[in-house]
Parts: C-alpha cells; structure tokens; sequence
RNA sequence: UCCUCAGUAGCUCAAUGGCAGAGCAAUCGGCUGUUAACCGAUUGGUUGUAGGUUCGAAUCCUACCUGGGGAGCCA
C-alpha cells in the first residue's frame, strides 16, 4: 500500500483552504513542536507550507499521545484531520489531528530554530534549504528564472545553448577551469557569447542560459566560481537598441517577482517600495559622466583616474545618485575586451554597456556592441597575445554576412540577490561553489 | 595573493595567567492555546593542530590548519 493511500484526500498545506471542515491528510516533516501537557503542538511542513496541527489528549490513546510528543524534529509524518480557520495562524488555517503516524523517525537534527554561524550553515547547505526563509530565496530565483525565459521565449527569442566545455578562453586561460579533454585541455565556459553571436547569424534574436564558471581566488559578496547567466545576442541592434533590450527585461522580470514573490519578500523582511520603483527609463550615463560623479561625490581614493575600470565600491557611490538601476556605457576601450566595438566618435571609448543595480549591489548586466570588421577583429586578436587558430570559427561569422550586433549577459544570482535584499550570493543558489567550499 | 578577526559542549557564545561556564538542542518530569512557548531537573569538554614560555596556559609566544569579514582580481 501507498503512503498516499489514505480515507481522506491527500492534500498539499498551500491548497488547505479549499477543504476547510473537511478530513484531509497530509504528507510532511515535523518542522518544530510546542506542548502543554494535554495539548501538542505541530508545526508540520509538506515542501508547499507549513501547517500547525493541534492534537488534545483526549482524542489518542496515552501512548499514541506520548509518541507524538517523542517524535523529533524532521521526521517523516502522515497527518490526517480536520481542516479548521483560526485567526492565530499566520496562513488562516489550522489542522485538528484525528490520525498521526510517524512514517520515519529523524535522528537529532543539526539545525534548531535557533541561531547558526554561517560556516555551520553552509556545511549543512542540504538540510539549511528546508528553513523558510530558504525557501522564499529559492522560490524567488526560481520566479526570476522563470521570468528570464518567458520574457525571451515571449519576444521572438531562440533559446540557443552554448558549451559548457570550451577549447580556449576569450583573455587567457588563468581564470579557467581546466580539464582533461581525451588527452587535450578543455575549460569551463566562461561565457557562451562567442557562440550567441554566431548563432546570431542563423536566428536573429537568441539567448543562451546555463551554467558559467570563473577560477578568479574572489573572496567577496558578489562572487561564486559556478553561477548561473543569461545571454541574449540580437542582430543589428547597436548600443541603444541593446539598452533598451536590457531595461526592458529587467523591469520584466522585477514586475514578474513582485506579482508572484510577494510573500516571500515579505518574509525577507525586503523593502518593496524600492522594487516597485524599478521603472523605465533608466539612467544612461558614460564613463566619463560616472567619473565626474566620483570626482565630486567620491572619497579621494574613489577618483580614479581616467582609463580604469571601477571597483565595487565606485559602483555604489554612482548608484546612490539614482534611485532606479543604470546603465553607463562607454567605458575606455583599454580596459574591455577585444571583440568589443569601438565608438567611432572616439575610438579611445568602447561600445559597451553596464548595468548598476541600485542600493549598492553592483554590476548586474555587462555587455555591448561587438566588432563586426575582420581586419580589426584580427588586430585585435593579435594586441591582446591570443591564439588565432583557437578563433578561426569565430571570425568566420565576419567572413560569411557580417552585421552589427549587441548583446549582453544577465548574472543570475546577483539578480536574485539584489531582489531579495541579501548581502551575500552564496544563499541565492541552492549548492553554492565558492573558493574552499565544494561541499555539499 | 594581501590585510584583518576568529577557532572552547551538537549549536551560539562567556571565562585574559589561577576550580572550563551559560543559553539553546538532547534526555526525564510538569503544564488545555502554544507561536524561536514556558517551568524544574539531568547529561554533555583532547579549549583547531604541533611546539614553546611559566610553579601554573583556553588565555602569552612561534608555526601550521580551518573559517568569517574586507581588498585585489572579476567581458
């Protein structure tokens, strides 16, 4: 017979309100438990939500009462009673127990409702993802992934994937991962852009999405070695239309987690009204905007001189002069990568484009217009020392109908992060990858 | 790679040169409306590792290991 089977219907906890006074049964875990000696308290969560079933006495046999009491936390339950409404339960409803029965007793669990340290809590990362608060992250990357694929799915996209294993790097080979390939060296992707802008040329408007990997040794906020990006790469769109393209997306996917992820913010304590602010336009500033507002608002440290790239910390003083995400664009061609376009007006200035989050969470979005000129892409491949062979396909996109094209790359967990009002990425995934940590 | 802080009970922490402690968890008992329930009791220790200083080291010194925070790095 099946755990399932049961005389009355086996319910989930979310959809609890449609069998109000009716027996349901419930399949779970015992999250927490309270007594008071001829009641039990059970606090009861089946992956959808969590119940509080209420036992009295009377209604069991002492030793089925007693057991109840001794069940630890995080055992298997099969619950059956009657659904009833109470004001005092934070989802409108509680269970009165007719049927209790433990399906597999936990041993001692390591997480108590009480406080952990972050270390103990990454190293139990399998059993940390059954807290509520969690959930809610969890449950809100997932809205945005959701999102990032109906918005492009919607808008005439081709999901395109790209390869995890790559034969060469864009800029060298020591921020790779590398691994043996039958006898050959291979890496993990760092980005699937190349290959978006030749799929580019058979489709016109794609994206990739999956999986990206960087051995950069950063120990910060922002930085896992294995997370998640979304590329979109449209042919003919210059700059603007690229801009357009991204603010579009992002206020897509803002509006899309606050008409379904709205309790979970909630629980996440975030400030909503700042993501409700999150409408078009965005600001666009250049570099040279950007370093004008360091100069004047920054620390002396922050006035970087003209040609460098900004650090964290100058992202977040430009963005506190806004109070929406911005992009700016523009930045010193020395200082980007070599399949970038040039601006014609000021071959010193790159076509490229980043997004700042606001409230301090940085770069969301990078990207821009790519060179589309053989000859140039071949100068360029030759300053910056890489293998030629490695690209010959590449350049093949220049040889056969070349055509301005832009795009750019959407880090997922940043995103989840920013929308969640976290302080670290390494909640927004659910097994993280950082430096030293490849457990759980 | 650098800077910085930390490592003591299952967890979160206290003890700053002189008897290794508390709260939570666990175990036992009490309580008919608890919301991180509460009340009483019990159990729980190679103080990260290896050396050193000292009558005496969790505490001071050296090295190493592990972790947190930050920087650099980061299409």
């Amino acid at each position: 017979m099946s755990v399932t089977e049961c005389q009355a219907p086996r319910v989930y906890i979310e959809n609890i309100g449609e069998y109000l006074d009716q027996e349901v049964c419930i399949l779970g875990w015992l999250y927490n438990k309270r007594s008071s000696g001829k009641l039990h308290f059970l606090q009861v969560r089946d992956g959808t939500e969590t119940i509080q079933c209420v036992m009295f006495k009377g209604d069991f046999s002492e030793e089925a009462f007693k057991q109840a009491d001794l069940t630890s936390q995080e055992s298997t339950l099969k619950i059956i009673g009657k659904v009833k409404k109470d004001d005092r339960s934070p989802i409108g409803y509680e269970i009165g127990v007719t049927g209790f029965e433990v399906l597999s007793e936990a041993q001692e669990y390591p997480i108590t409702p009480k406080e952990h340290g972050t270390a103990f809590l990454m190293d139990h990362r399998h059993l940390w993802l059954r807290s509520a608060r969690q959930h809610a992250i969890i449950r809100i990357r997932a809205e945005i992934i959701k999102a990032v694929r109906d918005y492009f799915d919607s808008n005439g996209f081709t999901l395109v994937d790209a390869p995890i294993f790559t034969p060469s790097a864009c800029e060298g080979t020591t921020n790779l991962f590398e691994t043996d390939y039958f006898e050959e060296k291979a890496y993990l992707t760092q980005s699937g852009q190349l290959y978006m802008e030749a799929a580019a040329a058979a489709f016109g408007k794609v994206y990739c999405f999956g999986p990206t990997f960087r051995a950069e040794k950063s120990k910060t906020r922002r930085h896992l070695t294995e997370f998640w990006m979304v590329e979109p790469e449209v042919a003919f769109n210059d700059l603007n239309d690229n801009m357009d393209l991204a603010e579009d997306f992002v206020v897509y996917i803002v509006q899309r987690v606050l008409q379904n992820r709205r309790r979970e913010l909630t629980l996440l304590e975030r400030d909503i009204a700042k993501l409700e602010n999150i409408q078009k336009p965005f600001p666009r500033i250049t570099y040279d905007e950007a370093l004008a507002i360091l100069h004047e608002k920054g620390t002396e440290e922050q006035k970087v001189p003209w040609g460098e790239d900004f650090g964290g910390d100058e992202e977040t003083v430009i963005s506190q002069e806004f109070d929406r995400p911005l992009f700016i664009h523009r930045y010193p061609a020395q200082c980007k990568a070599f399949y970038m376009k040039s601006d014609p007006e000021n071959p010193k200035l790159s076509l490229n484009v980043d997004m700042i989050a606001p409230e301090g969470y940085g770069e969301v979005i990078g990207g821009g217009q790519r060179e589309e000129d053989l000859n140039v892409l071949l100068e360029r491949i030759k300053a910056h020392n890489l293998p030629i062979e490695a690209f010959d396909w590449y350049l093949d996109i220049r040889k056969y109908g070349s055509f301005p094209h832009s795009g750019f790359g959407l880090g997922i967990e940043r995103t989840v992060s920013w929308l969640c009002g976290l302080h670290h990425v390494r909640e927004t995934i659910p097994f993280p990858r950082l430096m030293g940590r490849l457990k759980p």
